[in-house]
DNA sequence: TATAATTTAGAAAACGTTTTCTATATGGTG
DNA sequence: CACCATATAGAAAACGTTTTCTAAATTATA
């Protein structure tokens, strides 16, 4: 059973255009027929098609987001702010999961184009911008979340992660050590770069001269956080007394090499990670943390996009960058240096 | 600048016919033809639209699926399992977070009525089934995941959850315990309720009789799993020495209870999750669990949708159940009564 | 009461495809 | 060389909406 308009405007006796004023609560019809029609299309249980609607308007009232690969704990929860502020405004979501690589990515692309998404929110991992570019010169809105413009034309939305970084290094700075392993997440990652810079930043301010070998590559896994400490310990032994990680889970991954070393978190060495995920709290040590508002990203992303997409032309030119602060999560892995029994 | 059949046709000077079977690779073009309409749409950067090609063919190459609020560890993987095959053939995902909430589910549904996508994935937790009824009624094809089919005539696909609850407490009894803790997930999901059956038939069948107040409430979230074990042991102390968690998450929580109470794991108490969540090996101690193969099931699910959409009626009838089978992860949270000192 | 203004309603065109039906060009067959 | 089959191509209708323009009915105004 297929039910149209056309069945519809039949049924309650009036016309297509009748029957498309009430679906769209549009005036020039009288509370009596507005009733009528209302009646047939709850009867019918009728719902206007959105293909058509999307072909006579061209406005879809969806918007596409495009995620790298993992769902993770992360980008679940951005999701969720993303969907919630776009359900709120009466816009529906359609997702491409791109896999980290340029090809899907491209398709996500032509997809988003094809089914004449009303504009885009792109978590990207990418240097590769040409495909933003392309978007962007096809008149779409965009916006780019966790990442920075690279001198694109375009609103980013981003954690503060220089400040983290430097918060983070800070406090374990303050509490007395000096000897910081930094392991760092994918290094193409904007993201990840600028909590590095956040770790330097703060070394330097300290009159701290750093060492190369502190720092250590990871992908933000937490195996890559695992086997980075254990490859470590190999190589170098126990020279340091802290370590940043440039997430929690790379922090946890951490501790647990150092476990298997019969190294004590925080007695022996202090741990902070990045992003306060819903584990951190639960491991042992409780994770002391930078924590990130992830679903305020993706609500943030979404009021960006929806007031492009409502503006008409006027300051679409002026591209916004915002920056959601970060808060230091205070629990149990890092302690002051002075309480350990040094070696 | 916005591009239709028709310029591409006017353009390429043939026919909007002779453009349409170019782009659904139809005969009756000839290979000249073909190729210098091909290269008008590469140079435009042409792409068909989605919405008139639906209006028409009332065919979306789209699949909408539906999940439970979070997106947490578990529904990413199923999410990325789904993507990867509809991918694969040509499928294109749009995905509704519905917050486990009726009213929002009814929504997704029309959503997805409007949308007219050609079937379904639901992932679902409610109890309430009438709005899979009214889909199935309204010819929608769709696959329910994670749930028994509740009398509907519908393809399901889950873990062995039964199994997995067994083996996980045979597993335990096996190794000597027999005061073993179930932290049961959301008591209304035939997940969680099947995990509980293993468990008790497993009980039964080494002739133990089961103690119900060794069956604790939890909701699958970490902090449930923990405060469970911390309301236990104040109100009965140790009596317990292994422990069954309905899910991972829980399961470290609980180890966490334990570890604030001076309690350890495993040479006090044994314990094994559920899942095998990319945490479990590195939290302290790596946790023994039952592994789902999550990725599998949304392969699965989505193959299954995928010959119901594309196969005409006949065997429409018959609704498949496809059970996905589990496996025992042995590591360190889960070792021999013997081997502890007893109090 | 006549007329202007306004409210309520409908007819028809358009959005960008696919598809059916028809026409022409091309080639093979006797 | 005539004829028929087949390959190639196009014209036009249809899918289900929105929108513009026009008409009728109602209400307000003088």
């Amino acid at each position: 059973m297929k039910y149209t308009i056309k069945n519809v405007a039949k049924i309650a006796n009036v016309s297509i255009t009748t029957v498309s004023r009430v679906l769209n609560g549009e005036k020039g019809v009288s509370p009596k027929t507005r009733r009528r029609v209302l009646n047939v299309i709850e009867e019918l249980g009728y719902s206007p098609s959105a293909s058509a609607r999307t072909l006579k308007t061209s406005l879809s009232k969806t918007i596409g987001i495009a995620v790298p690969d993992t769902l993770g704990d992360f980008y679940g929860e951005v999701i969720n702010g993303i969907e919630s502020t776009a359900t709120e405004n009466g816009y529906n979501l359609i997702v491409s999961l791109n896999h980290h690589i340029i090809k899907e990515e491209l398709a996500a692309v032509n997809f988003f184009k094809a089914k004449k998404v009303d504009g885009a929110i792109l978590v990207t991992t990418l240097g590769d911008d040409d495909y933003v570019r392309f978007l962007i010169e096809n008149g779409f809105d965009i916006v780019l979340l966790d990442r920075d413009p690279h001198g694109l034309k375009v609103d980013t939305v981003k954690t503060d992660n220089f400040h983290g970084g430097y918060m983070a290094t800070e406090y374990l700075l303050n509490l007395g050590h000096s000897a910081i392993l930094f392991i760092q997440g994918l290094s193409y990652l904007d993201s990840s770069r600028e909590r590095f810079n956040g770790y330097k930043k703060a070394l330097k301010d300290k009159g701290i001269k750093r060492d190369d070998t502190f720092v250590l590559d990871g992908d933000f896994t937490t195996k890559s956080g695992y086997s980075a400490i254990k490859r470590y310990l190999k190589g170098h032994g126990l020279d340091f007394t802290a370590i940043f990680a440039a997430n929690d889970q790379m922090a946890i991954g951490a501790i647990k090499a150092l476990h298997d070393k019969g190294i004590s978190v925080p007695e022996d060495v202090s741990v902070i990670g990045f992003d306060d995920s819903y584990m951190a709290p639960y491991v042992i040590p409780p994770l002391t943390t930078i924590k990130q508002r992830r679903e305020e990203m993706g609500r943030v992303a979404t009021e960006l996009l929806l007031s492009r997409i409502n503006s008409r032309d006027e300051r679409k030119k002026t591209p916004r960058q915002v920056i959601v602060p970060v808060d230091l999560i205070e629990r149990e892995s890092a302690i002051p240096i002075s309480s350990k029994r040094r070696r």
